[in-house]
DNA sequence: AATCACAAGGTCAAAGATAGTCAAAGTCAA
DNA sequence: TTGACTTTGACTATCTTTGACCTTGTGATT
């Protein structure tokens, strides 16, 4: 087993247990043997949002990083489901169609639906050259599901 | 925890039990153990317009700096002066407080909050240069406070 | 009134403490 | 051999702590 999975192990472990991961980066990165800046690779491609991780963190004194997780039951696996279909970028009309479709099988109300709506429409990208557009969307679509 | 949010814990407590939060910078920071200027970083860095907060203070002898929570009189004003404050751009950081800062009047309830909270997380902005981000959370923001 | 001394609070930049980014180098399995 | 994944570390960004120096208010003294 390599360093990244077994720092993967440990940090889910401590998930599991008490619901989230706390650590401090260069602390949790002795302990381990290992250089910071190898915990934001670990968290990176393995504490997604496609398999349902949020990650928050602080820099200066007092510093941390914190990882948390949604917990799974029914409704959760159907947006997971969705998140994952995601893919990397997605038009407005798409997630549209996707929101629409949530708030009629009444698992989002109409007024988050609404902000939902207001937060990927395309007249929010405007001010990015569009190669970038659907990938923001998509990031903050995945996002917002997961909240 | 770091002493700056010590700091900002006890002011948050002084202003909830008696709705304002009246300190002498050199006392209240030798009773912290703290130099006096670091009262102003935790106040500038916390107590900010954005999160709803009025400073005032006087210098001199009997000088003091008090903290109190800014009252308007209906959720349009309120409104009218967040549309105005968001400029081109924002960061994260002044989005959250608005945020926070509304979900605390009761105007946004938690649920909204979070998803609000999602859709401005830095992380969903990682994939487009550093320069857009501000704009586009800046349209994404106000697009979802009309919403 | 003008001046002075002292008592506050304010500003700012340097130093310290963390975390983030990125790309080069290494590893390993197909 | 190649391509994906991992490991490293130099460099960067951000937040906190500290202290030297600045400004303003009050009251006493001329």
């Amino acid at each position: 087993m390599n360093l990244s999975n077994e720092i993967a192990k440990i940090l889910t472990e401590m998930l599991e247990e008490t619901g989230r991961a706390e650590i401090k980066r260069n602390e949790f990165a002795q302990q381990l043997g290992c250089v910071p800046s190898q915990i934001n690779y670990v968290i990176s491609s393995r504490f997604t949002p496609e398999r349902g991780y949020t990650v928050e963190s602080q820099r200066g004194g007092g510093g941390y990083i914190k990882i948390t997780r949604i917990n799974y039951n029914t409704k959760e696996q159907i947006l997971m489901h969705i998140i994952n279909s995601v893919g990397e970028s997605i038009s407005e009309q798409s997630a549209k169609a996707i929101i629409i479709n949530l708030n009629h099988r009444e698992m989002l109300d109409t007024s988050k639906a609404k902000i939902m709506l207001a937060a990927i429409n395309e007249n929010c990208y405007k001010s990015v050259p569009p190669e970038y557009r659907g990938r923001i969307r998509a990031a903050v679509f995945k996002q917002m599901l997961l909240a």
